[in-house]
DNA sequence: GAGCTCTCCTTGAAAGTTAAACAAACGAGG
DNA sequence: CCTCGTTTGTTTAACTTTCAAGGAGAGCTC
């Protein structure tokens, strides 16, 4: 039971778009769980803590500017001073001001959180492997890539008239 | 059953393969943020709630058990209790015992929470459409549903040893 | 340099999620 | 019956995220 993309009708989707769009939501929830609760486990932080500290890994001198991580990690500033906050507590995170800008903030990875970072990443890489990469065929790695570049740019905030998540 | 991530060699990810992840991470953040805003905006809940309602909206008697919704969902029960509460605040939902069962109990969808559904589907399944479907060719939806099964697949309950999220 | 606006980031409260513990009911043996 | 282990669903507290508001510095204009 599915309406034909008849005029001015709410067009649902079709049975297939339906399927695709089912196995997705399906699939991406239970990725994200299942790498949530190893990290929880293995390495005492969610996902996404854990890619903020990747993000200051990866950054020169280990910092990044409070604005700039929130932008890379696709986050509210707001969500991110809190993250940020329970990061220091942890003593895997430290802020630093900005010299030039008085209403900057650097967050900066401390040795702590590198160490961290060293020693669980390995763990996390292998979930990843797991559940993603070995189950794909080199030309489904590709194709997956592909779509989600074309999807993610879709969602970029440069649209004319776009919600701008991480700046609200 | 392990599949032996024991005592490996921090095997990393490719390059090739750490685009791919990235743009993975990246799309299904946005996409889910994107979502979730459009669904609190238009019918005020975020958008895990609005698919228990599709879910109880398409099964029999408009009713399910709440262990079967949870599993439907792919949410702990405990996760289950607090969002039905919150529905059930709402009046779009209500609770109602399971005569063969004392401990049972069913969620129910109320003609509210059905009125709320058919209100604003159209605006949801046109968000999910121009973010996802209008973007990608026919080859590359079939791919998805593809890939996301075998991903889904993969990480499902039912494997020797696998965690149960909801189940636990 | 006074006034205005914008940007950077934080804060506190409300809403949502998680993990662990729990009571009640089931049900298979004994 | 009765005990043991399981299933069902809820609850509590700790934690995370969101939302709305705000302080404080930067920057611009007159």
């Amino acid at each position: 039971m599915n309406t034909a993309p008849t005029s001015a009708e709410p067009r649902w989707l079709t049975d297939e778009e339906q399927r695709v769009w089912r196995f997705y939501m399906h699939a991406s929830t239970l990725l994200e769980d299942h790498l949530d609760r190893q990290l929880q486990r293995d390495a005492g932080m969610p996902h996404i803590y854990y890619g903020l500290l990747v993000q200051l890994a990866e950054a020169p001198g280990r910092r990044l500017r409070m604005t700039e991580l929130a932008m890379n990690a696709k986050i509210t500033r707001s969500r991110l001073s809190h993250a940020i906050a329970r990061l220091e507590k942890n003593g895997w995170v430290r802020r630093e001001d900005c010299p030039s800008d008085k209403r900057g903030q650097f967050a900066v990875l401390t040795d702590a959180g590198h160490e961290v970072l060293s020693r669980t990443a390995p763990g996390h890489v292998s979930a990843v492997r797991q559940a993603l990469f070995e189950r794909l065929s080199p030309e489904q790695q590709k194709s997956l890539g592909e779509i989600m570049e074309i999807v993610a740019e879709g969602l970029q905030p440069n649209e004319a008239g776009a919600d701008l998540p991480w700046l609200r």
